[in-house]
DNA sequence: GTCTATATTACGATAGAC
DNA sequence: GTCTATCGTAATATAGAC
């Protein structure tokens, strides 16, 4: 269709590169030297394509962000009891956590020393904001378990969700152990790992 | 007894200030100069105490790791059923977290840029590991469900305990919230969120 | 589109006075 | 114990050739 070939870079062929190294040495951590060596091209050769490190920055979050947001506008997530729509929303979570799993990695990572980086803090602030007004109606349908404080409910989902970019590395083929991890994580978030008594 | 005023620095109470920044601002987002202009003092003389930034990170990460490590040396952790001892170390990581919580952050955050993070990097692995391998004998006990993979469950475990850092900040005498937190922590993790049927 | 060369600033760390 | 001044290096980014 359009380029086939990958012998010249895009932005976002860049971007994948750069978003790799961000990953194993941390946004500050990473020097143009570092991204010109792993995508084997000048430092002067990166910004033809994008304006500078913090571009790079900018368009991982936004790819994160868009996926996460999405999730909020699906049917599955406005229709139905809130406990379900909570349910649905955290197993969309994890799979765009999967499906964008570098850029969301980075996302979870900005600590806020640039003007992106407040940006998306601001934005994920946005996100869980909304699911935590989608634990509060679950609670008020008295689905959730009265002696948990809700606000630290929702903080500690999120926590499990998001250490999954910690540790999931997506296998090729490997669709039996991703559905697996999926329901392992929305099984042990709303039934606990005890036996069930 | 020893020194009650804070008129001049010591290495722990110059530690103090240089954590907290370091957690603000990231490790490798950290200048000699921002820790100078948080301390009130001037770039050399953070060097009459210390050896440099990475003694400051060393110092840091080996309380909190000496914190952590210490939960498994107590007799709860050694004594009684596997998942009572599982429960027993979640809940008392969850209290070193929060008495340490500047410290553990920093600890989460390390990169392995350099030779002290890689460090810091296995010995966490191994604290994971020690505790992963209570939580298999817990599984070959019966105490956990067996439709979760134990590996993945682990993981989750710590996700949800670590991602405290990442918003749990102490109240002046909040002990009752404090409680209350890790009762949360404890209960979410073994009983899940919804309501018990 | 990629390169070499370089401008400019910021960084970690040291020297030496007080 | 703290300071000012400075060294050497590495950082982001640009200029201009091919």
């Amino acid at each position: 269709m359009t380029t086939a070939k990958r012998d010249t870079y895009t932005p976002d062929t860049l971007l994948s590169v750069a978003v790799r190294v961000f990953n194993e040495r941390g946004y500050d951590g990473t020097s143009m030297e570092h991204l010109s060596k792993a995508a084997g091209i000048s430092k002067s050769s990166i910004y033809h394509h994008v304006a500078g490190k913090e571009e790079l920055l900018r368009r991982a979050v936004s790819r994160a962000l868009d996926g996460l947001f999405a999730v909020l506008d699906e049917p599955g997530a406005a229709r139905g009891r809130a406990i379900e729509r909570v349910e649905y929303v955290t197993r969309r979570t994890v799979e765009v956590l999967m499906d964008e799993l570098p850029y969301v990695t980075l996302l979870l990572r900005v600590r806020g020393n640039t003007q992106t980086e407040r940006w998306a803090l601001e934005r994920r602030r946005e996100f869980d904001h909304r699911v935590a007004d989608l634990l509060k109606a679950a609670a008020a349908d008295g689905d959730l378990r009265t002696d948990v404080d809700i606000r630290v409910a929702t903080r500690l989902l999120f926590g499990m969700v998001n250490s999954l970019v910690e540790w999931y590395r997506p296998q090729p083929g490997g669709d039996a152990e991703r559905r697996q991890v999926v329901d392992t994580v929305v099984h042990m978030a709303f039934d606990g790992l005890r036996t069930s008594h």
